[in-house]
RNA sequence: GUGAUUGUAGCUCAGCUGGUUAGAGCGCUGGUUUGUGGAUCCAGAGGUCGCCGGUUCGAACCCGGUCUUUCACCCCA
């Protein structure tokens, strides 16, 4: 005998999270849906190949690689262990668990290209891992919902990326929250005014940190990556500039006036905003971050992040525009913008500022008690019609005790029992009892009906 | 991957510098109540002290390893 036990990272999720999941994922699902979106699902695992590669050294550490079946040593050599793990790990692994929604998608995308009508948008929502260490927030396995829309740059699809992020915040009762936005082509532009032209890899790195650590530590990571005094101070004013939309518009475009990137990407924000103000919609929430850098290598031009404010978890939702998703599969040019949902740290959120709705919990209506064989076989008729009208009930399946039947509906949240005994069954009626408030009253079967519809 | 940290009943936790049969509250089961749950009172069940090994006359306690938890880096949702 052995206890059980899950691996590190890993949760199960009981009754009562599950339906405060499934409140989350249908909300997210039906906005996803609502702007034109398609669901795909692709496998677990995907080949090593596709994966490796994709997400830097870092990423590629991170990968869960799954052994191969049968005699995995068969093709190793002593030499193969001697040089290093990764000489062996080609010939003990050929697939791996994905790390990610993005890249399988690439990959189908890539697999599918001559059925696939472009514009193609689809979402996705299924479990990823990461070999990480876990923390709060943060799990081995988790869910990600991606949508994408790949095969138009048009500036649309951003400025409804924002829209639906507000529908599904809007939806969940979340108000204090911020879209922050910015622009790829910016931070490169940044990076040519500054003197630092093609760093902005390092600069974006760093940068990301400002919230967390501070511009004079941002500065430390700055000059330990190598990059000049006079680079950093020209930043400075970027860094310390407070202003409103408008204005800081107005400061990039002039502080990037060399840059012609950078300028584009100014102006790729700028006809988004445009897009949103012709289709009737505000910039509620919407802030732009000069300083916001997400760390994925592939984004080319729009950069979202979605932070709640004032709770202890971290972004919640994030995506950009990637100029060349397929490039790595051998499809140049296809374009994409998209972006996530993480379930796991939106319910942290939801639970930690109490959101979640009583009604995401109930499920049984009604549960139909008795005290002998004939009552039970009262019940039982009942049952199936209280069940063809729609209405969720059950019967305690056992021959037992009242108290026990109560008991149990008590413990299940279940608001009402339908207590079938000899006065009933003779009346022809049920005695429906409000649990909650203890009132019990006898009705026929089509009362019964209406009362719990 | 680096450095810390946690693990005792289903849950939350006590348990003295190593010393006999490891405790509490809540929960659970049964009774108090032969057609009615939550309250009271009574009784009861439940623990290889995460796991493996070591030191010791003796280990929940000390040491090593391992798994797990949480946290800071790294990175990220």
């Amino acid at each position: 005998m052995q206890k059980p036990s899950l691996p590190k990272g890993t949760r199960d999720f009981g009754p009562v999270q599950m339906a405060r999941r499934n409140y989350i994922l249908e909300t997210i699902k039906d906005t996803f849906k609502l702007f034109g979106y398609n669901q795909i699902e692709t496998p677990a695992m995907e080949n090593l190949r596709t994966l490796t590669g994709k997400y830097g050294d870092e990423g590629d550490q991170l990968l869960f690689k799954i052994l191969n079946s049968g005699d995995f040593l068969k093709d190793v050599t002593m030499n193969d262990l001697s040089t290093g793990y990764q000489n062996t790990l080609k010939k003990v692994s050929e697939k791996g668990l994905r790390y990610d929604l993005t890249v399988p998608f690439a990959r189908y995308v890539v697999m599918n290209r001559n059925e696939l009508t472009f514009p193609f948008k689809r979402f996705q929502i299924q479990p990823v891992w990461r070999a990480d260490r876990p923390q709060k927030g943060r799990y081995r396995e988790f869910y990600q919902c991606d949508a994408d829309v790949v095969g138009t740059d048009s500036l649309v699809c951003e400025a409804e990326i924002i829209l639906m992020i507000r529908r599904v915040f809007e939806k969940l009762n979340l108000t204090d929250y911020s879209i922050k936005l910015n622009n790829r082509k910016i931070l490169t532009g940044i990076a040519e005014s500054i003197g630092e032209a093609g760093n902005e890899g390092p600069l974006c790195v760093a940068i990301d940190k400002l919230d967390k650590i501070g511009w004079e530590k941002v500065q430390e990571e700055l000059i330990g990556r190598g990059f000049g005094l006079s680079s950093i101070e020209k930043l400075s004013p970027l860094v310390n500039l407070k202003a409103d939309q408008d204005e800081k518009l107005a400061f990039l475009k002039n502080f990037l006036g060399s840059s012609e990137t950078g300028l584009q990407g100014v102006k790729e924000l700028e006809d988004a905003f445009t897009i949103l103000e012709s289709m009737g919609e505000d910039l509620s929430h919407v802030e732009l971050d000069i300083m916001l850098a997400r760390g994925l290598s592939y984004y080319t031009g729009a950069i979202f992040e979605v932070k709640v404010n004032h709770v202890s978890i971290g972004s919640v939702s994030g995506g950009g525009r990637y100029d060349n998703l397929t490039g790595g599969f051998g499809l140049p040019g296809v374009s994409g913008v998209g972006f996530s949902f993480g379930v796991d740290r939106l319910y942290d959120v939801l639970e930690e500022l109490e959101l979640f709705p009583a009604e995401s919990l109930k499920s049984t209506q009604i549960l139909l008690t008795h005290f002998d064989d004939k009552g039970f076989r009262y019940a039982l008729g009942l049952l199936s019609k209280l069940r063809a009208v729609g209405i969720q009930a059950e019967i305690y399946p056992d021959l037992t005790k009242v108290k026990k039947q109560l008991e149990y509906a008590t413990k299940k949240g279940i608001p009402f029992v339908g207590i079938c005994g000899d006065q009933e069954i003779e009346n022809s009626v049920i005695a429906l009892k409000n649990l909650e408030s203890g009132v019990q009253e006898s009705f026929s079967l089509d009362e019964l009906i209406i009362k719990l519809k």
